[in-house]
RNA sequence: GCCCGGGUGGUGAAAUUGGUAGACACAAGGGACUUAAAAUCCCUCGGAGGCAACUCCGUGCCGGUUCGAGUCCGGCCCCGGGCACCA
């Protein structure tokens, strides 16, 4: 017995028997109901920081929970390991990325285990082993074989000086972050996954989910954006042969459009600025923008007439047709119809330039409608729109559809806002696009044959400039032509790292398979029963992930339609009011925490600081606080374990004993439901926290009051066990519990310890508390009106006045209304 | 701009289904022990008033529903996440 809390013996003991026994090694062979947990795997930045920490440990509690529960279950972990981090450090240091990214997997894979998560760590591997993105690459030409990979032009941010494509994230206020240069549009050729395809799909099943919490269904929901309405036909103006096409989901308003306005780079935009200098310039203009969607929506809307006009296809009138900087040709036709009166983005482009405003909606009830003010945008009755007058909206978007379908000028169609999954990158570190350029007639795009795979990634590579060194790598480069033979170019890009993050959790289950991708494995552990990652996710990565799943599915190759049953999401740490994967340095690493007050004292101090859903900004404040108890925890189990304790005699127990055992009990019930249902751990760390002063406050005065004891530590311990798994591992011996705690069930609840002969009551006047009685557990409801009356301050404050009303909310308060 | 969250003491937070706001901690102040310090233990700790009993106010702001609102509804303010090439 040792009389100090020592957690850095403790720890490496600890870990020293789960890594001698393979305690987490999982096997589809184990006892109980299979239990897949996971927490997003880490990109491999350098090293850990507080984000990983919290998400890691709240991953390993659920794991160490579920294993006591007596399920069998794996925790995996692996790398992230392809992205644009690694290639700035190449850059600026001339480290290739493989070795870089090697290094910082070696690094953080030690913090990982220094942190004692139960993890079967046989089955990591990194998303840039060959061996990995060889399936990638594998169903990818599948894919292609089968129709749902193509190519098309699209738009990406272009640097003009240092002659690359930028991400986002690299353009700072129109600028290229290196070389300062304005950065412009550029089209270019780019690989697609038709994940619109699946937007039906991908939208239904949201709704057989229910282990994800409403907001992510919900984001997802409005990022598909489904929406019922009607392709109009407009037919231009002295082109016989060509109409521009529109959606509408208000075609109720069609009477009510008084132009139509085309993308810059829309063909008729094009072609007006052959005629006309002053849209030449407006184009150019355009050009220099951002591809974000968020600049886009809060940039000024300009435009400029063009000498086109298009018939209405109800009316026959000329509408004319404009250039407009938000209408954007990757959205349908890149062409939108106006109605200035009824959209306000349409009425501030038309006050703006003067053109005619046309109310042709008035509302149904006593809504503002002035026109001069704003559009008037909701749903009303139909104006100004001839045979349609007087109709409402369902009518007038019937009967209008109906007139276009009549006329071949228009069709009721479903429209989502999700776009085709563009995956080509122009960047060295990720994954080769397997497919061949040939210049032969009939060859073209040519993809690899499957048992040329997989297209290697060079990893002896050097970076001149910022360009990607495969652009200018001949061994890479050249190839023979899959189809004729002759000499060819491989593609250069290489994929969306989403690509590898979409699939990774079925490859844990069979990680060394050499059959296509998965074994039959994966349908015994997926779906991932438990998934957890930060909220930044909660849209793309998690949509890519189920449309990967489901790509799987119809392949063959997976059970099932959707891979993530349970969803948690994490707030985010904060440093500096930034998310820590955003912060520079080392600000967040754990490493001296760690050397400093050992794992479980990282581990409680993270999970007592928040709930898991909640973002914070982490301070180092709770660390004291979570060293302080785990100390008192490990004092209190030394102090009473120093005589053997005899076996629970329930008959004989003084009341204070019945009283500290109902708290043992209440302890169990409520952490069961922390850890299974609410997945909020903060209040089992309390609830553990209030049983040890519980303890320590009960004076011994017996053998059997030694037992209670002994039963209460023997709880706090197996309750505290997944956020303080090392200590817990240590006392649970000390205790003498059998076997290892790793390997133990959780505890049985006695409901009968549960049990209270009397209660204390709040009472209430006028819904303000003014009193306290104490009453029996089985006290009848007048017995308990009776007493709340009789309570002195609640006498005074009924002085003189009616009782109006009683209620007797059960084992809370009473409330006597009075007036 | 659009979609999704959040806002409670000096601080992190709790209050699970509309039922006693501030559990559990941190920090601070006071005390015990100590030659001293650390550690540990005890007490106080939302604001105002009061010797006290107790009273009034209080969960971002304004309004509403209810016997009763941190919790539900309407309107606003502020902060965070996502917006398709950061991961």
């Amino acid at each position: 017995m040792n009389a100090v809390y020592d957690p850095h013996a403790i720890e490496a003991q600890a870990q020293n028997y789960w890594d001698e026994s393979e305690s987490f090694r999982a096997t589809e062979s184990g006892e109980g109901e299979k239990y897949y947990c996971l927490a997003m795997f880490p990109y491999p930045s350098g090293r850990l920081h507080m984000g990983h920490v919290r998400c890691y440990t709240l991953g390993d509690v659920i794991n160490r929970y579920r294993r006591l529960k007596g399920h069998n279950v794996m925790q995996p972990m692996g790398w992230d390991a392809f992205g644009l981090p690694a290639e700035n450090a190449a850059i600026k240091n001339g480290i290739p990325p493989a070795s870089w990214t090697k290094d910082n997997i070696a690094y953080m894979r030690n913090q990982m285990k220094r942190l004692g998560f139960g993890i079967d760590w046989s089955r990591e591997f990194a998303t840039c082993d060959p061996e990995y993105y060889h399936w990638e690459q594998w169903l990818f030409v599948k894919l292609y074989e089968k129709g749902l990979v193509y190519r098309k032009n699209s738009i990406v941010n272009w640097d003009p000086v240092d002659q690359t494509v930028l991400a986002n994230e690299q353009v700072v206020d129109g600028r290229g972050w290196r070389s300062d240069a304005i950065v412009e549009r550029r089209e270019m050729a780019q690989w697609f996954l038709k994940i619109t395809d699946f937007a039906e799909e991908l939208l239904e099943e949201l709704d057989n989910l229910p282990g994800w919490p409403e907001s992510v269904k919900s984001m997802q929901r409005n990022w598909i954006g489904q929406s019922q309405g009607v392709e109009i036909d407009f037919q231009v103006v002295g082109d016989e042969t060509t109409a521009l096409t529109v959606f509408t989901t208000r075609p109720d308003t069609l009477l009510g459009a008084t132009y139509v306005a085309v993308a810059p780079e829309h063909p008729l935009a094009q072609a007006a600025a052959s005629e006309n200098q002053e849209i030449a310039t407006f184009i150019d203009e355009c050009k220099q923008a951002t591809t974000a969607e968020a600049d886009l929506a809060t940039m000024e809307k300009t435009g400029l007439p063009t000498n086109a006009s298009v018939l209405h296809p109800l009316t026959g009138a000329e509408l004319p047709v404009w250039v407009a900087n938000f209408v954007l040709m990757e959205y349908g036709s890149g062409a939108v119809m106006s109605v200035p009166g009824h959209d306000q983005r349409d009425w501030e482009f038309a006050r703006k330039y003067d053109i005619p405003v046309v109310q042709v909606i008035e509302p149904l009830g006593d809504e503002a409608c002035d026109l001069a003010v704003a559009a008037f945008t909701e749903h009303g009755r139909c104006i100004n729109s001839g045979e349609f007058d007087g109709l409402s909206f369902e009518e007038a978007f019937n009967g209008i559809a109906d007139a276009l379908a009549a006329k071949d000028a228009g069709r009721r169609v479903t429209n989502y806002r999700l776009r085709d999954w563009g995956v080509s990158r122009q960047r060295y570190w990720g994954c080769p696009i397997p497919m061949i350029h040939c210049d032969e007639e009939g060859c073209g795009v040519v993809p690899v044959p499957e048992s040329d795979l997989p297209v290697i990634l060079p990893t002896e590579v050097e970076f001149e400039g910022v360009r990607s060194p495969l652009t200018t790598m001949d061994s890479f480069l050249n190839c023979e032509c899959p189809k004729c033979g002759k000499p060819a170019r491989r593609e250069t890009d290489t994929f969306d790292t989403f690509m590898e993050s979409s699939w990774y959790y079925a490859r844990f289950a069979s990680h060394d398979a050499n059959s296509p991708m998965v074994d039959d494995r994966v349908n015994y552990w997926a779906p991932v029963d438990h998934y957890v990652g930060g909220i930044e996710h909660a849209i793309l990565h998690l949509l890519y992930a189920r449309f990967y799943f489901k790509l799987m599915r119809d392949e063959g190759l997976v059970q099932g339609n959707e891979p993530f049953t349970n969803l948690l999401m994490l707030g985010m740490v904060l440093q500096d009011g930034k998310k820590m994967s955003k912060s520079a340095g080392d600000a967040g690493d754990p490493q001296k925490l760690l050397d400093r007050y050992g794992a479980d004292t990282v581990r409680t101090a993270m999970m007592f600081a928040a709930p898991p859903d909640q973002s914070f900004e982490w301070s180092e404040a709770g660390l004291e606080g979570a060293m302080r108890f785990l100390k008192r925890l490990w004092g209190l189990v030394q102090e009473h374990t120093q005589t053997q304790a005899p076996d629970l005699d329930l008959e004989t127990l003084t009341e204070p004993a019945r009283e500290l055992r109902r708290k043992t009990h209440t302890a169990l019930q409520r952490a069961d439901d922390d850890y299974g249902r609410r997945i909020q751990f903060n209040t089992v760390v309390s609830g553990v926290m209030e049983l040890c002063n519980a303890v320590s406050k009960f004076p011994v005065e017996s053998e059997q009051d030694q037992a209670v004891v002994v039963e209460a530590l023997k709880m706090a311990v197996v309750l505290i066990s997944p956020i303080a798994p090392h200590i817990a591992h240590d006392l649970w011996q000390t205790l003498g519990g059998s076997g290892a705690l790793v390997d133990a069930r959780w505890p049985e609840l006695d409901e009968s310890a549960l049990e209270q002969t009397s209660l204390t009551l709040a009472v209430q006047v006028n819904g303000k508390v003014r009193g306290q009685i104490e009453i029996a557990a089985e006290a009848s409801k007048e017995d308990i009106l009776a007493a709340a009356k009789a309570e002195d301050n609640v006498v005074r404050h009924m002085e003189g006045k009616t009782i109006r009303k009683e209620i007797v909310v059960p084992n809370k308060l009473v409330n006597i209304v009075v007036g």
